[in-house]
DNA sequence: TGTTAACCGAGACGGTACGTCACGTCTTCGA
DNA sequence: TCGAAGACGTGACGTACCGTCTCGGTTAACA
């Protein structure tokens, strides 16, 4: 509807080589080896034709990954089978299996040490995981009504206690990502947040 | 004894001196604009003496940071009161206290995202925390000892759970670092692992 | 029409001040002393610029020296006052006096050994003198059709009696370049190469 | 004599070293790349050992070039068989040999080139040559003795003029160095310095 | 014959310059 | 008239050597 408005100007298929020279030259070589010269070369574009339209590399490696989510657009709620452990244990172990996907871990690895320097790039960010953030928020919203999680729990902290783990492991390889572990660690946050004891339990 | 041993040649005067315009530079101009020619030039040392005793900038960043550290050094008992929640709230608050000096953010941030890069850098990383994390881990066995954690209990998860959220946080900036928040985790992380309940509670 | 055509792209500032650069500094430190760097310092322009367009600093300064002896470029004839040995004294008079001048024995000491160790900048530099010796064998072919020269002489062998050892004593400063030395050698070598005995001269 | 005498503590293992690795790496990798490390290495030798004892790179390769010509020390008499012009043919066709062996060239060019930019090292080439240059004088006299040279002739010139062009087309290889080369030479020389017409010549 | 000082190898040191790479800006030229 | 192409000034890279300066370990003169 909006976003691929743009500057009439623009060249789509210049952005595209642009966006697909960067992803791949990140999986191949790394994001510090990466040179904004050489996408512009593998792209066959002139840098003036990046710096015209990204204000960094980061920017650039940002918006190559986010067009690739891009794909898997519209549907952002996460699975409700109405069992919250099991769907929780289903989400991070996806996500434990990405950050195991080499691509993702170049891609994603370069960029989130960009982001942690780079407070703009956080901004713009934080802005794209907003709404997966809402989408787990809602999932947890609805366990409390289902009586699987404390109605009082704070689901910011709760969301952290799931994810900061995981990342923490991948981004300084301290351990493991396997899908023990996640279950693992949605048992642990599952209990550090139990409903109240049902009174239907007798 | 042991590891002030080195080479008998080397010029101690010059490695304090590198160490110690590293972690000035670092902390004045962040991480990423320091170069090893800026802190040859502030050292009053020559470039060579820099890249013959340390393989990466990261390394000397590495280096100067476990050297502050080591005045530090013998005692590496943590507080134990007997009261586990108040022992681990203090150390959570202070960690987070930590994370809040902007010159330890300077250093701790840009050689934390070099470590993300770097797996040799991660080794050295490593083993330098490793003696932090068993002083952790003696504190959360003798909580168990006293009742006030359960047996059972996966102490590295339990560590995992305390302190990756606060450094997610911290390296992304998604949230404030408060006493209030570390207090929260620690609640959180000592409920998800609880005592077995006490038959002489009643 | 032709030679200022070079690349469209390049700067004719930056080329100038590269030349002068060279030059100065050659003269004021001396060949081996001058070092790329300062070139480009001098010159106010990166080194790249002069990697760009010159092989090694021996070209840079070759190439300053020609666009020395370029203004003075169309007339290359010699004098030809139809006395032959005068006007060789003329000449080597004046090849001994450029000789003695200090900037131009910096400039063309420093230019001569490097050529005597880079064949590839050697014959840059026989191209660039060829048309000067074929000016001075014009002047000797003269001087046979005048009858003050042997029609048999090998004129290279020639020029080089006559030039060889003012070269010699220049570089290896092994006596006095005098015009008295120019005069000595321009008769040694008419004595060398007489004419015919004329019948006329009876 | 006096020559071995030096200082009495001095390493002649390590001088002899020296002077061989010296000799060698300009041979194998020419003068110019040729590095005080390098030869210290080679030779199996502390730097300090070859600053102690030579000023410069030029001064070591200059004592190695001498120490191999120090073989054919005693007789610098040049051939007299009362036949000047052959005697002379047979010294410049020795020389142009001489040049053309590449193993010469590259010791001989270096310190060549280095004795142009280096009046201290030049003084040291001309006291080392003089003697040489002394023989070559005596047998030119011994010509005009024997009436095969003018007695007025300037026996320097004459030697220059022998010498030079040979030296400049070796240096600048602005020409074949053959033997009828060397010949036309000579023969131009002793032209240009004929004996006075002899009376029992009629 | 034992002492001791110069010389030795080794190589770290503060430096300078190398030649290359990439930065971000600016200019030219062809489609 | 836009964009590819790429030259420009700048600055850092990591390496090679410079010439000086310790280090211990021989080693040879002399006490």
């Amino acid at each position: 509807m909006s976003s691929p408005q743009r500057s009439s100007r623009r060249s789509e298929r210049s952005r595209r080589a642009i966006l697909d020279a960067a992803r791949e030259l990140v999986v191949e070589l790394g994001y510090a080896k990466v040179s904004i010269e050489a996408i512009a070369t593998r792209a066959g574009v002139g840098k003036q034709t990046i710096y015209r339209w990204w204000p960094s590399k980061g920017a650039v490696v940002f918006e190559a990954v986010r067009a690739l989510s891009e794909n898997t657009d519209g549907e952002l709620a996460l699975p409700d089978t109405g069992d919250l452990e099991a769907d929780l244990k289903l989400v991070l172990r996806a996500t434990a299996a990405e950050f195991a996907d080499p691509a993702f871990d170049a891609l994603i690895r370069g960029l989130t040490t960009e982001v942690a320097h780079d407070p703009e790039l956080a901004a713009a960010y934080a802005e794209h995981t907003a709404r997966l953030e809402e989408a787990k928020r809602q999932r947890l919203r609805s366990g409390q009504r289902a009586g699987q999680l404390s109605p009082d729990a704070d689901l910011d902290v709760a969301l952290e206690l799931l994810y900061a783990p995981l990342f923490h492991r991948w981004l300084l390889r301290t351990g493991p990502l396997t899908a023990d572990y996640a279950d693992t660690l949605v048992e642990a946050v599952l209990r550090a947040f139990p409903p109240p004891a049902s009174v239907t339990a007798s």
